[in-house]
DNA sequence: CGGCTGATGGACT
DNA sequence: GTCCATCAGCCGA
């Protein structure tokens, strides 16, 4: 299936409105922007994960909505941000409709807008191509914090002294050489990790985080 | 480049 | 208490 146009305001619900390993797969490729304060900046999608709602043992949605993942169980299109192992920020796009609790994490991208703000932002990154090479990494290039969690793609929120603007272009032609496998940490009683390999990638991107199954 | 390990705090049982 | 949808820093090659 080739991947739709997403250059309109706000995202036409169908393009969400169907499994969310098909939204993921078709995300890769896509350009995520973020811009604050006139400056932006843009990734190029290049590895992310499919989390269902109530079903799937790996979802933070697995046992209904909390007050941490409340923007998840909202509808599709919007941006549900958290945090982990005491201080990482991760985002995803909530895909379901309102109440399913399904949503895909970007877990990395390269950054094709913005190489300076984005360095800065990442001091501590070896490379360019580290920028963004991992959920907390590419969250961090693009400025996302608990701060957005919520946020509507294409809309705008206040967030702290100043704005954020997140927009979704998809790939003009898609991506063909993809390649899939078991998502990260998620195994254990309810489903172990081979029971789904909904983490997507493209193949052979150098930007694609350094996961090696336990 | 790749492997190992400590850090660090909120959510949940 | 225990569990994280992890990363930076350090080491060796």
């Amino acid at each position: 299936m080739p991947n739709l146009s997403l250059d309109v305001t706000p995202l036409p619900a169908e393009w969400f409105a169907r499994d969310v390993n098909e939204v993921a797969r078709d995300l890769l490729g896509a350009e995520l922007s973020a811009t604050t304060a006139e400056e932006t900046v843009t990734v190029r999608l290049t590895e992310v994960e499919a989390y269902g709602g109530a079903e799937d043992p790996g979802s933070h949605a697995r046992r209904g909505p909390t007050a941490r993942n409340a923007s998840m169980f909202a509808s599709a299109g919007r941006v549900y941000v958290y945090f982990t192992y005491g201080m990482h920020w991760c985002a995803n796009l909530v895909t379901g409709p309102e109440g399913e609790g399904s949503a895909v994490l970007l877990r990395a991208g390269e950054v094709i807008e913005g190489l300076e703000l984005a360095r800065r932002r990442r001091p501590s990154s070896r490379s360019d191509r580290d920028l963004a090479s991992g959920p907390a990494r590419l969250a961090k290039a693009l400025g996302l914090t608990g701060e957005h969690d919520g946020l509507e793609i294409g809309g705008a929120a206040a967030a702290g002294t100043g704005s954020m603007v997140v927009e979704l272009r998809a790939a003009p032609a898609g991506v063909t050489a993809w390649e899939r496998g078991p998502r990260t940490g998620v195994s254990g009683p309810g489903g172990s990790a081979a029971e789904f390999p909904w983490r997507y990638w493209i193949a052979g991107d150098p930007t694609v985080s350094r996961y090696r199954a336990a």
